[in-house]
DNA sequence: CATTGACTTAACCATTTAGTTAATTCATAT
DNA sequence: ATATGAATTAACTAAATGGTTAAGTCAATG
């Protein structure tokens, strides 16, 4: 997986909507589109950075063509705010380490 | 806090690396700028970049500029990403459920 | 087998982005 | 008062992005 190409993708807010809904279950693309203001090519495309983001997958179905999530990439991507937010909290325990320490030094 | 700032800043390598190093604890600028072989202005722009999406604050000190991490934003931000996994795991579960209730039936 | 429906590709445009070098600000040290 | 150091602002360029309309693909249907 690419964190980059994935955090571009869902730095797009129409991006990140479509993401939202096939996070709960496969839709076609035309009721995909259907929420937004824009044309069905620009649509077409945004799901095209969502593929090559892997966070989705999509397969021909009769005329259309169906589009559902790939869960393993969206749980990889948190995995990055879960280790930052990790060390954060490693340091703040440091931080408090640290003030008790000087606290105890300066009585 | 705005996802769409925080994501599309956190979606540049440079600024993410900026970031990985602020969450272990506040750098100056230019220790921060030390690893990328990138110009100043440049790393300038990547901090303000960071600063406008709330991931980081900086003040004066003396000659430079000491730059820190705002956990929190972090934090909300890995927020919409559990919500998403969140969400796929119930339908995961509702899927279970469905097929669970088919085989049911069709016993 | 021609048509329709559902998308995608092509070609284009305006805006944003990441980098550059040169000039500027602001606080300390001489 | 001036020079030095740390970083930012200005001005510019090349590439990427998100949108558009018009044309093309491809499977199902009449």
């Amino acid at each position: 997986m690419s964190l980059d190409l994935a955090l571009a993708a869902l730095a797009d807010p129409t991006r990140r909507a479509i993401v939202e809904r096939l996070a709960r279950g496969p839709s076609p693309v035309g009721e995909l589109s259907r929420p937004f203001p824009i044309s069905a090519p620009a649509i077409s495309r945004h799901l095209r950075v969502l593929e090559s983001a892997a966070l989705i997958v999509s397969e021909r179905q009769g005329k259309g063509r169906i589009c559902r999530i790939v869960p393993e990439t969206l749980t990889e991507a948190r995995g990055w705010f879960e280790d930052q937010t990790r060390f954060w909290t490693a340091s703040f325990d440091r931080l408090d380490a640290h003030l008790a320490a000087t606290e105890r030094t300066e009585k």
